[in-house]
DNA sequence: ACCAATACCTAATTCTTTTATGTATCATTG
DNA sequence: CAATGATACATAAAAGAATTAGGTATTGGT
């Protein structure tokens, strides 16, 4: 696993990218897919990601609905039409960032050579 | 230019690879640098670069040295043989966390035929 | 009966970055 | 030659997101 503070910044574009593909999933769900789908190797907290979904129904991205499994209930979230508009934006805008973050550090290249100061 | 949240957490290791790859730079050459090499796309603050700088010499990743243009001073910044080390996994580490989430993304695919709640 | 997994949630703290300053030198130009 | 924008450093308050650390409750397996 990586140190997360990579991950900063990404989690609304995940949650938006995953629901864009499966269509309805409730917060847990979220957390094993990624968990699955990463090797374990990015794995989202609760406590980042509960306060992220709210926010997100609260800006109009989002909308729940409720199911009872037995005594539990289960809150599905989806995409509304803006929320889908936000997910393309995210998505788009994390390719671009991912490019041009490589192309910068493309050209780093470790110089065994390179004589060190103190 | 990007919503600047992707940046967060990115700023350590662009430093550092700038500086595995050129030796020898001083803060406000950093800025000017990552914004030409990105064609503006990237931007940094100075409020957030000179800390960063003060943090990864306070950690001994880096070390000053004090040039003065006629009447101005400019602080130099180099890596240390630590540094170096940090710039080759911090690099490392991005790259890999870039593949992940891209392929965490990939599926990503929009559909124009969903069906829109609400 | 107990424990791990499932499933939701929030609050305090931590940490990074933004925003907003402040100081000073140097080069250009009207 | 005064004004302005670029160069060059720096810090401090505020904002914001995530971590840490709880809390509650159901379900399935041993």
């Amino acid at each position: 696993m990586y140190s997360q503070e990579l991950l900063k910044g990404t989690l609304q574009t995940i949650v938006l990218s995953l629901l864009a593909e499966k269509e309805r999933m409730y917060g847990y769900e979220i957390t094993q897919h990624v968990k699955e789908k990463t090797a374990g190797q990015i794995q989202l907290t609760e406590g980042a990601l509960y306060p992220t979904l709210h926010k997100l129904e609260a800006e109009g991205f989002l909308t729940t609905e409720k199911v009872s499994i037995g005594k539990r209930v289960r809150k599905y979230y989806s995409l509304t039409e803006n929320g889908n508009k936000q997910a393309n934006e995210k998505v788009n805008e994390f390719r671009r960032f991912s490019e041009t973050m490589n192309d910068l550090l493309n050209s780093f290249n470790p110089n065994p050579e390179l004589q060190w100061r103190s």
